[in-house]
RNA sequence: GCGCGAUUAGCUCAGUUGGUAGAGCAGCUCAUUUACACUGAGACGGUCGGGAGUUCAAGUCUCUCAUCGCGCACCA
């Protein structure tokens, strides 16, 4: 049944709110615009020159990804501080850009490029392989970028970043360079967690452990050797130089100092009993092989006992070097075979079945082999001159380590954490912090830039390498006989400049001076490691500024019975899809309401559904109030009734409480406050009852209310925009001039808080 | 092993400094050619995981136990 036209209301508003019909168009008019640029809003005094800077990186997503609800919510919460600091007249960016994702790229390309060509990167070389990936790269940005505008994402592409662009280059050089200076940044020989698949070392982060059944042999390595020993990884055995035993140990003291000569499955072994007192005695028989060069522990201990020979079994393919019948083998095929020898030999006193944690890569799932490798590393624990420092409680000029500085923050208040339990978590981690290994055996990404070359002299170099000379500077050495390092820089160490370098640094840029450090970091809890922590290092190390004055940690978007949305359970919600059935608003507001901080959303599309009838919802509230009012002038102020003023009043109440929520991040409780107002107070009361008087002879206590009604409307617009900017946005752009203090409500005055 | 979080209505979750238990969804009963069925009104529904303690008063604070989830470390 149509309803009777009313004469003056716009069309649209006869039939319901259908989003498809207006996003698209709206996020041009924003764009076009250019308020998404604070530059724009100061031009055309929209904004104060000198009003206080809100600034939020948006970190950054793959340039091979696609959109998931994990970036709609990210994109959700960011927007809606975005667009409220904004409203509220602060200087407001928000910095697009996107990850290079060293590793996970460069792995898809050389996946395509094997199936297409039936050819490996080193067939292709290093210089071909990159052009391939940076078109590739440059291409699938595209797909996230067009994504993330989908949801509405106010963001100032003028300055958009890419973290291997030149800009973001130099800054990771220039870091790089500050670090190498300064002594942090060494190159070492020792242990690294080498995968195998990716065929690259990872830091420690990087490893996922996985929980597996495996089995613990103990033997000897001989008939005539005096000491049992267990292990669950017998194929190493034949890189064994000691055997520890507790220095304690009543068992074993006659043999600690004594060296055997062994043959082990065909290969000459020579071990020393040594002491040491991580042994622990009450574990399988007290006492343990030592394989220097494939176990960090069993590293150290050579170094605590002196021993130089460290011979390495394993190759970076996890197959064995070893002469006789292990030779080549895979690592699992030789530990068949060494259990096989060790069966026939009688050696083998013990098998049973335990539960280990292998640590896998988390990228490809390879497991991980140690290796020792020469690798370059970031000291966290060596002392060093702060240069400059505006960070709570530490002066220029202080002498500290890089652990001492990322505490500092954090407990000084220089950057608060949000939710405030993270914070335990974040100096459980940095407690825990070993020396951070930044090289990578890729080819996609920063090359670290350090260049060699072999010196006729043979002298030592600084770091006692023989015949080799270094040169470390954020550009290449103009002289002949140079190489540079073929390795590239973790993602993570050009990741971790990001506040900086999007804002311009090195450079002494108007952006960086206005709006570093940022205001807000918002990301998942997940990456609080990773990411957080290293841009805390990075920022304060290198400017003596905290990256960011709050980090506000969100969960993770789950299945409505609280399961990982995963490919493989077939429960993956598809933003784009959201979007297209409900509009963008609905999925936005559904990614915000029943989500606090911190804690996991259970999402469901009902809920998504639920949220797009409430913005049908507003749009009849408008509707019904344009219906009302839109023919009367209501330039004069009215005279208002007890009623009148209790609704005014009432009103703001809602706005004080909602703004209070968005200051305190709590933007659950400010979207559902705004959405309980709307709905169940604005339209299921306040419109109720005013049908009688809308309808009524009496002509003053009409206009009186028609003022209200107009009041009502225009601030819930206002109080909702941040949260369904859409929709909101598509109704202000029909209200009469006469009730808009702004053409665009992005940029509209936030009503005021008492 | 160390640590963190959760346990509140059928489901998913709120509950700010201790002061008589809340929302959404689902279900139930009515109403309705209405600004809006992408609707409204109403009722039902909880010894707040178990136990102990502090207090005039505990979902909230303390201790303890249980179950689930997560993070970190890791022993060969």
């Amino acid at each position: 049944m149509e309803p009777t036209p009313k004469p003056n209301i716009p069309e649209l508003f006869l039939k319901p709110y259908n989003p498809a019909e207006h996003e698209d168009a709206l996020y041009e008019k924003w764009n076009n615009s250019g308020y998404f640029n604070p530059d724009n809003c100061i031009k055309d005094g929209i904004t104060a020159p000198d009003a206080e800077p809100f600034s939020i990186v948006l970190p950054p997503p793959n340039v091979t990804g696609v959109l998931h609800m994990g970036h709609a919510a990210m994109l959700a919460i960011e927007d809606i501080l975005v667009r409220y600091n904004r409203m509220n007249g602060k200087r407001t960016l928000w910095i697009p850009g996107t990850d290079s994702a060293a590793i996970a790229t460069q792995s898809k390309v050389e996946k395509i490029i094997l199936k297409e060509e039936k050819k490996s990167r080193h067939d292709l070389g290093r210089e071909e392989l990159l052009k391939r990936v940076d078109t590739f790269a440059e291409e699938s940005k595209k797909t996230i970028l067009n994504q993330t505008k989908k949801m509405g994402s106010s963001l100032d592409w003028s300055r958009y970043a890419f973290t291997l662009d030149e800009k973001r280059n130099k800054a990771v050089m220039t870091a790089f360079k500050n670090m190498y200076d300064d002594g942090l940044i060494y190159r070492g020989n020792r242990i690294v967690n080498w995968d195998p698949k990716g065929q690259t070392t990872i830091s420690d982060d990087e490893i996922v452990h996985e929980e597996r059944q495996s089995k613990l042999y103990t033997f000897k390595y001989s008939s005539d050797f005096p000491i049992t020993i267990s292990t669950s990884r017998p194929e190493t055995k034949v890189g064994d130089t000691a055997v520890a035993v507790h220095p304690d140990d009543e068992r074993y003291q006659q043999y600690i100092g004594q060296t055997f000569s062994l043959t082990f499955c065909d290969v000459p072994i020579e071990v020393i009993v040594i002491a040491d007192k991580e042994v622990d005695p009450e574990f399988g028989t007290g006492a343990l092989g030592v394989t220097p060069a494939h176990s960090k522990i069993d590293w150290d201990m050579a170094d605590r006992a002196g021993i130089t020979r460290r011979p390495q079994v394993i190759n970076e393919y996890a197959k064995m070097t070893v002469s006789g019948r292990l030779a080549g083998l895979k690592v699992n095929d030789a530990r068949e075979a060494v259990v096989e020898w060790l069966r026939n030999e009688n050696l083998l006193e013990k098998e049973e079945v335990i539960t280990q944690n292998v640590a896998t890569a988390e990228r490809t799932g390879g497991i991980i082999e140690p290796l020792p490798k020469l690798q370059w590393w970031i000291n966290v624990n060596k002392k060093f001159n702060l240069k400059h420092s505006e960070i709570p409680g530490l002066k220029t000029g202080d002498e500290v380590t890089l652990k001492e500085l990322m505490i500092a923050t954090v407990e000084n208040g220089g950057t608060d954490i949000f939710p405030e339990r993270f914070k335990r978590v974040y100096f459980n981690w940095i407690t825990n912090l070993n020396d951070w290994c930044i090289s990578r055996q890729i080819w996609y990404g920063h090359r670290i830039p350090v260049w060699y070359k072999v010196n006729a002299e043979g002298r030592e170099n600084p770091l006692g390498e023989k015949g080799e000379e270094l040169y470390c500077d954020t550009i290449a050495p103009t002289d002949d006989g140079w190489e540079q390092d073929s390795d590239t820089l973790d993602t993570w160490f050009s990741s971790g400049l990001w506040t900086m370098s999007t804002l311009g640094w090195p450079e002494q840029t108007d952006d960086f001076k206005t709006y570093h450090p940022t205001t807000v970091l918002e990301t998942g809890y997940d990456i609080i490691f990773f990411w957080v922590a290293r841009m805390i290092l990075m920022s304060t190390y290198n400017t003596g500024q905290v990256p960011f004055k709050n980090v506000y940690l969100h969960g993770l978007v789950r299945d409505e019975k609280g399961k990982k949305m995963s490919k493989s359970l077939g429960n993956v919600i598809d933003p784009l899809d959201m979007i297209t059935k409900y509009g963008a608003d609905a999925t936005r507001l559904s990614l915000i309401i029943g989500s606090s901080p911190g804690n996991d959303v259970p999402l469901s599309e009902n809920k998504i559904k639920g949220y797009k009838n409430f913005a049908n919802k507003i749009w009849n509230i408008s509707r019904f109030v344009l219906t009302h009012t839109i023919d009367t002038n209501l330039s004069t102020s009215p005279t208002l009734s007890a009623r009148d003023q209790e609704i005014i009043s009432d009103l703001k109440i809602v706005v004080t409480e909602v703004s209070n929520e968005i200051d305190r991040f709590n933007l659950y409780l400010a979207g559902e406050k705004a959405y309980h107002y709307i709905w169940h107070e604005l339209a299921d009361k306040i419109l109720e009852e005013s049908k009688p008087i809308l309808t009524g002879a009496d002509a003053a206590a009409k206009l009186a209310r028609q003022y209200v009604l107009n009041e009502c409307l225009t601030t819930s617009l206002k109080l909702l925009h941040p949260f369904m900017p859409f929709v909101t946005e598509t109704v202000w752009q029909n209200l009469p001039a006469k009730m808009k203090d702004q053409d665009l409500l992005m940029v509209a005055k936030w009503p005021k808080v008492e």
